[in-house]
DNA sequence: TGTCAACACGAAACCGATTTCGTAGTGTTA
DNA sequence: TAACACTACGAAATCGGTTTCGTGTTGACA
């Protein structure tokens, strides 16, 4: 890069000090009407800009919020940032993006550089890598070292720390207690594995409608998809079960099922209804669009945000943690019955 | 925070200067073994981390890798994204990600923003509305700091620096051409006020290819959408118009196209084919799945990023601008027929 | 004419590291 | 014993700003 100028540069060349050149760049009165002009005209003509590295060593901040997320090709996870990012600015920061592609590893190396200064405050959804291991101590030691922490979606209680998190249960109850509404009998549940913490939520959710309506849940229409390469080979079984609903935990697994009705022949939602999770592009443009969960994922960037900086400006000694649940609401589209 | 410990700290509560602390915790030979020995202990004990900020002022980098994109929600960006981030840490960068929101004030806030030392090199794609204005200073600004600039996807050409594009003529004339040798006869156009760069060339392709046909291109059938509240107004038209194929520049509108014929008791392919641009998740997953041409957004990232570290690592006085062409391919799904 | 306040500016400390250079103390050698 | 090398460490400069405090000059007032 080339010789940058600096407020030094400045000083020497109009042969006055440092800090007459700081003070009339910031309007002082300490100086003179004359100097300022002066000085001020400079430093346009060479277009000088202070160097962001030294004030935020000076003044003990970056202005700079880091977050870790297990992956950005993702509609839900992408309009969390585009929330983070946009209350952010206006609140004067920026951000820097790291993803751990849900790997323990890389979410403990992202930790570690971020929490060396680099920035003011973190807000994390955990991978699930350690979701499965359950090691969540270099998240304890941010919390003891008081680096404001602000977790989502993904959470784990004995962390003290602010939390922002989807009402997981309620939106899988909301699903299907209105399958069950409009008419379905025998739903079935497309869900992965159960240590991924939001699906084991959604099926309680699941369950709990299912007991409110007075149905036994019945694990021979309750798939777990481990791997996603033959996943029409994992849900044909229930194709076999007089199913005449599905409910998919992504809406990956949705349209992939309206998929494999269809090319059995069956129409949906006549024959079959399908209600997906996250409210994608997938859901609104597919033919039929699908009825899907809402997570409000721009809502949450945006609280998740809004916490961490209250956290990071309010210097109080104990600070509360604070927990935020964000609700889902039922998109109803076509690939569902409506009420009657 | 918490008080942080410093080497100063260390120094102090050790009785030795910080200049041997420093000497100790990177093992120089000049610290004798006992000193070092107890000084590691010491850091150990507290969780000593250097000081990220300092160490950035002192080497005059950041490590860091400013990212400018005009939106995040949609596949192309975020698989751009994705590429940044993953070159970038295998080659020890971290990335800042900003977006323009395809506006031109707000692209020039976090141009001067990230250019003030924070970042040691940009990645943009330019916002809409400065393509529209052409105002275009900022980015020369840069360039006449030497502050290393790859630019991306929307890119200008009288600015000095590297660039890696999508071969969008050749997509428009992949696509286009395929159409043809279906048998499709009359291709409408679904695209974007010509302004947008892409657009255009995706056009310019589309024009080849009916060319070297011999078709003459109709302007009745070519659709510049404007705004995307009343879209099915917009496109009825070419309905009326015997065409037999839809090209449009955007997966979403190649969705709604298809909606549109379905609503219209048309069916596809059968009769009409229908070819988007961005291979993303609704191409890949709503039925018919959609032919369409890939981009590699994922490529792109990869590869602006490797020449953007190239560039600040390379410290040679005169850098030569490089251009990368990514070559776009059809993914060849049911929304077309096949060739014969 | 002496006293004092206001004005305009500079010296120096500071943020947290690294690094160059200088030096006290010890041991070796002629 | 004088000269010298080596070990182990510290002082100080540096990165680029901000800020506190001190000070020389001026003018007003008694």
């Amino acid at each position: 890069m080339r010789q940058k100028i600096t407020i030094k540069t400045i000083a020497k060349e109009l042969g006055v000090s440092t800090s007459t050149v700081s003070k009339a760049l910031k309007d002082s009165h300490e100086i003179s009407a004359d100097t300022k002009q002066k000085i001020q005209a400079y430093a346009n003509l060479y277009n000088y800009k202070p160097n962001n590295l030294a004030l935020q060593l000076r003044n003990q901040k970056t202005k700079l919020i880091g977050v870790i997320l297990p992956k950005i090709v993702h509609h839900f996870f992408s309009t969390i940032i585009k929330g983070i990012e946009e209350v952010a600015n206006e609140r004067g920061y920026h951000i820097m993006v790291c993803f751990s592609n849900e790997s323990f590893k890389k979410e403990y190396e992202n930790l570690r550089v971020l929490s060396n200064g680099s920035v003011d405050g973190l807000i994390v959804s955990i991978a699930n890598e350690t979701m499965e291991n359950k090691d969540f101590s270099q998240f304890k030691d941010l919390v003891s070292e008081e680096i404001p922490l602000v977790m989502i979606d993904r959470v784990v209680s004995d962390i003290l720390c602010d939390k922002v998190v989807v009402d997981d249960v309620g939106g899988g109850y909301k699903a299907t207690d209105y399958l069950l509404r409009t008419g379905c009998k025998r739903i079935a549940l497309v869900t992965t594995p159960n240590h991924v913490s939001v699906s084991a939520l959604r099926r309680q959710g699941y369950e709990k409608a299912l007991i409110e309506h007075y149905i036994k849940s019945d694990t021979s229409i309750i798939v777990e998809i481990d791997e996603e390469e033959n996943f029409n080979d994992q849900i044909a079984p229930i194709f076999n079960k007089d199913i005449d609903a599905i409910l998919a935990v992504n809406e990956i697994y949705a349209a992939k099922c309206i998929k494999y009705a269809k090319a059995k022949g069956l129409e949906v939602p006549y024959d079959i209804s399908v209600i997906g999770f996250t409210d994608g592009l997938i859901s609104e443009y597919s033919s039929p669009s699908i009825t899907s969960v809402a997570q409000h994922g721009f809502l949450m960037g945006k609280q998740a945000v809004d916490m961490l900086i209250n956290h990071i400006e309010n210097d109080s000694e104990d600070y509360k943690p604070k927990r935020n649940v964000i609700s889902s609401d039922l998109i109803i589209r076509e690939s569902t019955k409506t009420s009657s």
